[in-house]
DNA sequence: GATGAATGAGAGTTCATTCAT
DNA sequence: CATGAATGAACTCTCATTCAT
């Protein structure tokens, strides 16, 4: 007998049971009967669903995935006609605005792509070369308007992206160690100046004028 | 039928392979039978030698903390008599070399502290405490010296965290999509020069002439 | 592959494999998946009706002794209007009765409950506790009814319950040494008329005049 | 690098401590770990000594029937010079007797032969048979001395065996409900006083005198 | 005699999933 | 859509025992 339950609910519902489990305990040692539980809904319907646990999985990943992407096309499309600099720090500035609004998932999926699986590889390499290709795009902008100095491009975007997801991937231990708190907009804020600044003196050749995204 | 085995190498082995399968897998996702089967031995021994899947996780733990504390602690240890911007890069190289040649071990205790387990928690926040306090000497150091700029502290060691770790934990990412592979003698000294040159230009005060540690 | 079963069908087929088991091999040596096997199903199952293995021995000890406390209690009940022993005398018919007809859960609960097991204590205790209240009932109503002899109470009790029950669980003693059948309804008529006898000599006073139970 | 130990003292202390722990959790749930740790010995010790754990459990039931049938025979020895009654008196005191002293042996040893196990019934069957040839005799003697009434033996040896066991068998239900401790000799003598009273009145014809055992 | 390392078997339990209802 | 019963596989861990030392 199933009850009725606002349309499409309960698959929200799960989703978002799922995330705040996956974030805690890790995908491999969350439980589809503790997802379940969490949403109270029958395990059966996460089978049913979203085709099994993986399922689920590649739902996170997705969304997860598709938002964030967006932060950086958003900017990356405002290139030709922008300073490079500019654009970079308000995409950074809306990476970090979405992982802070979406920490339990951002923390979850950051964790769960270092895992050598096949499956996850299967569902994220495409999203990792859309976003080297936005990332780089950046960089190959700023070096064409001499705004950016020469410098190994594959160092320095490692370093952005670690810069930028380790807070929230590390966000317990932001909060126990250091008692910060990557979730609330002034932590936002405050870590944004400080890339900012980081893009300025590391990045930026002397001669230009730093761009101070005015968010 | 006890087979005697060389010496001690059962537990030796069983690390190894844990290792090894804990840095692919993940802790949850590696089984105890996967481990023995790796290692070639019977998986009670893994009981019998580790007390258990659990203590074979804090032996890891251990293991990597203590040296990881080390190479901090070394540097540390010289504060007194030597500017902390040398001290501090010398750290930081340490930091890196050792992980370079611990790579598996790395990624997976990086990945595994970010886990919201009871167990783990317990394990790792006496060492925590104990990397909060041997940073922030640095720091207070540098800035009694009058080499540093005074800046958040916190947001900086968050910064240097992220960026002495990342690579490893996302070794696979680095090695795909960037064709970088932080295991190499190489990467580690190309990878220590961005990181001191952020030192120099993001925490050295300009007067203070900076120190180029000799490596 | 859930396949339905008659409805609730599985739950009492369990129950009824794990009494048949636990009379012969005792709990402990008693496996899971034995049980499954005669009960042909699959051994989770057990966990899921039964919570556990543990769960299962609660299930039996309740069984039994709702059963057994009702046989005592149903002539307790008329200790008010009816002379005591003859109320003892039911009372001890009815439980032989049960046990005859119960006979596999009767030799397993009476031996279960002399392990010391911490577990086993916390099921039983109450239900020991009401045995306890009752049994002494019929005594007191029999002194005050001056139609027994002042004697120790727990003595008496003790080899009343003595009585009643070794003869099932020592069923099989009873059958190979001396060729009496315990569970057959010819013992139990046999042996009650023995403990009438037994009431009548060492318990009523010589002035009472003994109430032969019509049974 | 094995330690002297006084000699043989190893193999005594092994024993003592599993009959403590067979006595308390049943021989199933007692691992031969549980031993060795009690004894604080090495486990394969008792493999050593008592070649398995099967043979600790033989070595158990040897030690306590070698001593329970010695109770009777000593008085069985007396029947032709001694009034039937008398002697069975003094047989049930002895086996008292003996089971007070080596209560946590009779405990475990009574529970056990109530196990339907291949193993218990081929080390116990014969000292039955000769338990039964022996309480026989009591009775055929008793009959033949025209001092016992002519009742069906089998009835009331199993009633007598019941009366004699069950207090040890069941000697933490004696302790915890009716305060009464089976290993103390206070409940020996008062135990036995009840017996007797009960073999006067349910055995022995009217017109024999009764012997009262002077112990 | 005694020990610690090692083993294969099996313990109880949980897993993700399926299916009739 | 939703559910509870059911499954087979896999989980971690403990078992009694063996054997070289």
């Amino acid at each position: 007998m199933g009850k009725p339950a606002a349309l499409g609910l309960t698959k929200e519902n799960i989703l978002l049971s799922a995330v705040s489990l996956f974030n805690t305990k890790g995908y491999s040692g969350t439980s589809v009967r503790d997802i379940a539980k969490k949403a109270s809904v029958n395990a059966a319907n996460i089978s049913y669903h979203f085709n099994g646990k993986q399922g689920l999985l590649e739902s996170c990943f997705t969304r997860f995935f598709e938002s964030y992407l967006e932060c950086l096309e958003m900017e990356a499309d405002k290139l030709d006609f922008t300073p490079a600099d500019e654009c970079l720090k308000r995409a950074v500035f809306n990476v970090l605005q979405f992982q802070s609004e979406n920490h339990l998932l951002a923390r979850f999926v950051w964790r769960e792509i270092s895992i050598d699986s096949q499956v996850v590889r299967e569902i994220i390499s495409s999203y990792l070369m859309k976003e080297r290709y936005l990332l780089k795009r950046f960089f190959e902008m700023g070096l064409d308007q001499n705004r950016f100095t020469s410098m190994p491009v594959s160092i320095f975007i490692i370093q952005l992206k670690s810069m930028m997801s380790m807070p929230f991937l590390n966000s317990q231990y932001l909060r126990e160690v250091w008692h910060v708190f990557p979730q609330e907009q002034h932590f936002v804020d405050r870590y944004f100046t400080s890339l900012e600044q980081w893009i300025d003196q590391c990045l930026l050749i002397r001669s230009a004028v730093p761009r101070v995204s005015t968010l």
